[in-house]
DNA sequence: ACACGACCCTGTTCGC
DNA sequence: TGCGAACAGGGTCGTG
């Protein structure tokens, strides 16, 4: 589920909950996720204060006052829900302990931030923040899709001669950095390019069509809270709504949406994990 | 170096 | 209704 724009949903929602405040307890209810845990997991958050939320890839970086940093990546299943009784809180009351709410912090002001995460493919760990991108989950990343760094030229260069289908780079989270199965089909669908073809077969204008459509389809869907499938929630427990402007994906059999096209959506499965395009306008 | 499949784990959906 | 197979947004690892 969780690909950039659902990741930045969630920055978003934890940072009013969690900027300056202190990590009154942290409950850590299993050893491990995807990973053990680190050492001494729940002491390393007690009592330390939040300074900074913010995104690098699919992962969630909280820097804290304690010169650490707590990563965490949702994985498939991974959720964060922010509950709360305060009056001065907007947020819904705590709920029961459900299964699966591998880790709970308990935030100054009666706040609680649950990590819920049915197949543990998520991953927590803490680590000190001057040696941040040197951590093995972050520093083989490439550029953010948004930022200036990922451009045309990086693009060609990144995925020059590749014999993998585009679909298979753009997977790639050395290539270009948050973009997961969903919005891959979706950009590719927007530039008109069949997730089939060859890097090496691209050419110069289909790359550089292929830029501004992924930071177009990711904008979008950040402003609409990302997409909900199964049941992603942003943190404040709203759905997102972007899966409403799906144009392809888990649209298998449907008309193709674009004007005059009369295509119809098809499903593939390239490297294990399904594709959805039309070959009518994608070429 | 690259590309692909198997694998990690649980829950949901689909076909029989 | 029950049961097994297929499938799901993530990434890593071993193999050829």
């Amino acid at each position: 589920m969780p690909e950039l724009p659902e990741v930045e949903t969630v920055c978003r929602g934890l940072r009013p909950a969690l900027l300056g405040k202190q990590i009154a307890r942290a409950d850590v209810n299993r050893a491990d996720l995807r990973w053990p845990f680190p050492d001494n997991f729940a002491s390393r958050l007690c009592g330390a204060r939040v300074r900074d939320i913010r995104r690098r890839a699919k992962y969630i970086l909280a820097e804290l006052d304690t010169h650490e940093t707590l990563i965490i990546h949702l994985g498939m299943s991974g959720r964060v829900l922010i509950s709360g009784t305060s009056p001065t809180t907007m947020y819904r009351e705590h709920r029961a302990a459900g299964a699966h709410d591998h880790v709970v912090l308990h935030i100054e002001g009666d706040v609680r931030v649950t990590y819920n995460d049915p197949r543990r493919f998520g991953v927590m760990d803490l680590v000190q923040t001057r040696k941040l991108n040197e951590h093995r989950l972050l520093k083989d990343a490439g550029p953010e899709p948004l930022g200036n760094a990922f451009n045309e030229q990086y693009l060609e260069a990144a995925i020059n001669g590749r014999r993998s289908p585009v679909k298979s780079a753009l997977l790639d989270q050395q290539v270009v950095a948050g973009l997961g199965n969903i919005y891959v089909c979706e950009s590719l669908f927007r530039a008109r390019i069949s997730p089939k073809r060859l890097c090496q077969n691209l050419g110069s204008r289909r790359i550089s069509r292929l830029i501004p459509n992924i930071r177009d389809v990711l904008q979008e869907a950040i402003e609409a809270g990302g997409s909900s499938l199964q049941d992603f929630r942003q943190v404040d427990g709203e759905l997102g709504y972007f899966q409403h402007n799906f144009e392809v994906y888990d649209r298998e059999g449907h008309p193709c949406r674009r004007n005059d096209c009369g295509g119809t959506v098809r499903r593939i499965v390239q490297s294990g994990r399904s594709t959805f395009y039309c070959a009518t306008c994608q070429r």
